[in-house]
DNA sequence: TTGAAAATTACACTGAGTGTAATAATATTA
DNA sequence: TAATATTATTACACTCAGTGTAATTTTCAA
């Protein structure tokens, strides 16, 4: 049994080719929004970089900010992968505190602050990134009630989310206000701590 | 003393004007969304029925976004304002709580389910919406510690701002939810004790 | 090998938003 | 009141993101 999902998986033309597009777009955007901004930085210019044409970036990619906030909204998805396999008879705040410590954590601060910087250039960006945390945020909360489904807990496990949610913005906004003087795991724990003294 | 700002100011040819001009921006905006929904709705449409040209529009606003967030935004400030000029002596939340009923209770609802369909038919909008929350919170937070200044209680105030207008947040996505049953401010009002009970 | 599904492209189009420079309306000051 | 400074409005031309469509090529599966 179980023989179906060896890390060595042949992954098949098509798939491979894929990802090593995407991951060619993702290069070529980057590199331009750093050497060039990002409301400077064409879509023209990011294919012609990346070897495709225009139109085959919007097959990979629903639009320009796409690039920046996919990192961000893969975050969320795993976050809440966790939460779902968080082991039982512990806390909820818990869980997520070790599902966003275990995910978030290893991220590099230079990448985020770059990514950071490159987000605040453009409203619209920045925007679709507060509007993740809030997306995340519902997500979090419908994770935390598949798996705590006590009824009575709901508004409870709706202000957690809230919570957490909270802190992970909270630090990530410290990180980029220090300039990464102190690392992503500490100032998350931090944000963690205060919240359940808060409570 | 005292003598320079009556509620009958003379308000001038060009003041009037500008306001009477962004009325009717506004309402032709308003009128076409609900008409004709909001993506398919053009500034060229907004601008004839407005009686203006293409390029005026854009001295009035920033985007077509724009008029369906101004309401958003003006509340926010709003409230701000409403907590600067709190009276002292209550604690933080309970001031946030009155500001916020008096404020935004007696906004039709409506006006609210209305907007709120229109903001949900455009993601970026929508992006930009759940954007203002956070920007809110990060005002209210300002605004609580310029108030209650002790340099200790900084993280409290924080997580008091987060829980404010998660408060907000919350009652909005149920009035609209329930489609307009129970009036905004009871939903508000409830939302409110539910914290304190949290807390 | 062949036929289906997925990936890539060219082309043409819409519509939001900006730069510029000229003109008209209002305010201000002498 | 006349001259002058601001502010409002417009036309025009332009860039660029994003979409629709239909044709072509590449991979997959039977």
């Amino acid at each position: 049994m179980d023989m179906e999902k060896e890390p060595a998986a042949p992954l098949g033309v098509r798939e491979r080719k894929r990802r090593e597009t995407l991951r060619r777009i993702t290069d070529a955007g980057m590199g331009l929004f750093i050497a060039k901004g990002y409301e400077e930085t064409t879509l023209d210019e990011i294919a012609a970089k990346a070897g495709i044409s225009r139109r085959t970036f919007f097959y990979y990619f629903k639009s320009k900010d796409d690039i920046l906030l996919s990192l961000q909204n893969s975050m969320g998805e795993m976050i809440v992968e966790a939460i779902r396999a968080a082991p039982p008879g512990q806390p909820p705040l818990h869980a997520i505190r070790d599902a966003v410590l275990r995910i978030c954590a290893p991220i590099p601060a230079d990448d985020m602050i770059i990514i950071d910087r490159l987000m605040r250039s453009s409203e619209t960006v920045q925007a679709r990134k507060q509007a993740a945390y809030i997306q995340h945020e519902k997500a979090v909360f419908a994770a935390l009630r598949e798996r705590w489904p006590e009824p009575a807990d709901e508004t409870k496990l709706r202000l957690i989310a809230m919570m957490a949610i909270g802190a992970v913005r909270l630090a990530s906004d410290t990180l980029n206000r220090e300039g990464g003087r102190r690392p992503y795991a500490e100032l998350l724990r931090e944000a963690f701590d205060m919240l359940e003294k808060g409570i």
